[in-house]
DNA sequence: TTTTCTACCGAACGAACGTTCGACCGCGAG
DNA sequence: CTCGCGGTCGAACGTTCGTTCGGTAGAAAA
């Protein structure tokens, strides 16, 4: 095992035992039994428990903001753009659910530094989701402000970490769909007609 | 002060530090700065850290459940109420942040009999919008499941903790607003014509 | 006046925490 | 062969944690 691949071990154990209990009730010991490294071992891959923490965010965030781009960068179509949007960001949340149940929840659990880098991927992650809201036009001829529209969205994705299995009767996939739907149309059944 | 008084001012203060700090960083020695009592005093109103989480939590949800009951009792159109009970989440949300913030984000701090007592609570308020669910016709003919969009709107309004300001721009009436019309009618401009 | 009880506190306890230290081992370079 | 170094470890450090214990002050009850 390279020392690279046994980082990313450590990395993605870490990431299941910090989704499971909660970053601060984790405690290195509780690492390392899962990385099968011994205590003072970990400190030869890492700085500290917060570094730690601020690897396994930096690159999920990285790689789902990548991936985001990469996705509605494929289409052209305003509304298209942004079911695509949400299908990538469900889909990698249900392939990822760890990382991202991390992400969402330990939001600051990080300071300094640390805290500064995610918070501008985030704020990069917002505005990618800004631009596709810009292509449709926002509730009943905009009486939503689009800051609010983009909390909005990312509230209903990231509280899935709280209730949902992948494994479960609704797949990824579907569970994007009802997404969209209800985002991009509203849970109310169109006034009769016309409907894309 | 009375004993309930005293009481009252540690679990509303216990709240706020919880809020900032989150549960498990917040010592107890903290608390008992905070609410202007030694340490040991904590113990004379309740029996352990959790318990005081237990109260704050169980409290917090009881009002907001009740409250949620009598504003959708008081209308009787399906939409409007629906409406309503979106208003009185946000309106509440807004008026009690700290201990808002604590139910939704220590939602799983606790454990054992305390846990299974708020685990109800949210299977009741859960089961409330269900109803209120039930009266609208959901998404384009049913293709969306009633415990996604359930879970949806809950994702919305529960995740303003994270970034809401009650003091900002955006007033608590106006958010609620906002979330009604996009979890009603959605994001997108209706097709032209027709909106009530 | 004496007793009882409620509210409260200083000091301490044992446990658990994140981190560090010094040493050991196997291996490629010299 | 031996030297140095990267990877690993057991043991310990100092600190902080939640909780408990024995006791005090004062008001109410006797």
């Amino acid at each position: 095992m390279t020392y690279d691949e046994r980082l990313d071990y450590l990395l993605s154990e870490a990431a299941k035992i910090f989704a499971d209990k909660g970053f601060h009730s984790t405690s290195m010991r509780d690492l390392s039994r899962a990385a099968e490294l011994s205590l003072a071992g970990i400190y030869h891959y890492v700085k500290s428990k917060d570094e730690l923490l601020f690897h396994i965010q930096r690159r999920c965030f990285t790689e789902v903001l990548e991936g985001a781009r990469a996705a509605v960068r494929a289409v052209a179509d305003p509304e298209q753009r942004l079911q695509v949007f949400i299908g990538h960001h469900v889909t990698f949340f249900a392939a990822h659910m760890a990382e991202m149940k991390v992400l969402s929840h330990e939001a600051d659990s990080l300071s300094g530094d640390h805290l500064a880098v995610v918070n501008d991927l985030k704020r990069q992650y917002g505005e990618l989701l800004l631009e596709q809201l810009q292509g449709v036009a926002v509730g009943d001829v905009g009486s939503v402000d689009p800051r609010v529209a983009t909390y909005a969205l990312f509230g209903m994705l990231n509280w899935i970490y709280t209730w949902y299995d992948p494994t479960g009767p609704v797949s990824p996939d579907r569970l994007a769909d009802q997404f969209a739907t209800i985002y991009l149309n509203g849970v109310v059944a169109a006034p009769s007609g016309a409907q894309t």
